[in-house]
DNA sequence: CAAGATTGAGACGTCAATCTTC
DNA sequence: GAAGATTGACGTCTCAATCTTG
């Protein structure tokens, strides 16, 4: 294995600094607004585009540990956004449902969420640079797959855009 | 605040994702070397660079939260890395001094820290892409720091280089 | 025994309150 | 009173051990 060169050192740095900092962002303005964290977000989101899952599925998709995931759906469900149901199937797993209530959050935190995402990067890169970008770090963890924005599903008076829905 | 379009929140979400993978591997490799977390590093190589500083000053450039260095340095003291002297000026500050037991695990983290930043990026990007990534995620926190060749004049492929994390 | 999932204990992060010195 | 720094209380993460079902 050769050493790093200079420049894939300041790129490292970089991606550490720049994570770093929009994330903080990010965190704080949903704090702010009395919402729940990005990882809340991102576990809503999947449960709605995939429908009932299986933790073990969840898992995969959130990149979560298994002992990890299961706390963050106690407190998930402890606060009446998710249920468990039995699986039929096979008794040792479940389904993971979301519900109403956790249908409705992940539609207020959007556009919060949006609001950051705009600050943090639409902000400080043109369209193409913002691609260019999203080209080279997909090479660093080899994966296409979609995004953290998601439509209602109701037609035009959704307060968030439908956006990149693969 | 104009929506984020399409590119921005891809480039969101590889980021978030891509920062995810490189990390964890990182010190997925750092602990199974029975070596302490990224953070520890980060600490250590600032202390060496920058001579005894303040934890108000260290805290600036770790860019974390003040009691949160409190007791990352707690940490680092039990462990014989780091010393907590007096400062003669102000009585409420101290200067925080790398003992020689903290410069020699430095020196013997940064060839395993040096792999994973190589498998995590250098494998998959050429110098001419690393450095077009590194450009755009510079542009994300605004930072414009110190040259690979900056601090002791060593050059950054020494095991001094600059590195940071999250 | 292997796989899905949870749990107890200990390390770490976070918030607000605190202490000391300027 | 303000700044530098620490502490107590509480929440979350992590590891290993555990339980249950296939």
């Amino acid at each position: 294995m050769p050493k790093p060169c200079d420049a894939t050192i300041l790129a490292w740095t970089r991606l550490m600094r720049a994570h770093r900092a929009a994330l903080t962002q990010a965190e704080q303005v949903l704090k702010e607004e009395g919402l729940p964290g990005l990882e809340w977000y991102d576990a809503l989101l999947e449960l709605e585009r995939s429908g009932p899952l299986r933790p073990r599925d969840l898992q995969g998709k959130l990149l979560l540990a298994q002992y990890n995931l299961s706390r963050l759906l106690d407190r998930m469900a402890e606060a009446g956004l998710i249920e468990r149901r039995s699986c039929p199937q096979d008794g040792r797993g479940q389904f993971i449902a979301l519900t109403a209530e956790g249908r409705k959050l992940r539609q207020r935190m959007w556009p919060v969420y949006a609001r950051a995402i705009q600050s943090a990067i639409g902000a400080r890169l043109g369209p193409r640079e913002a691609a260019e970008l999203a080209e080279l770090l997909g090479r660093i963890y080899g994966a296409h797959e979609r995004g953290p924005a998601a439509g209602s599903g109701k037609p035009a008076s959704a307060p968030h855009g439908r956006t990149s829905r693969a």
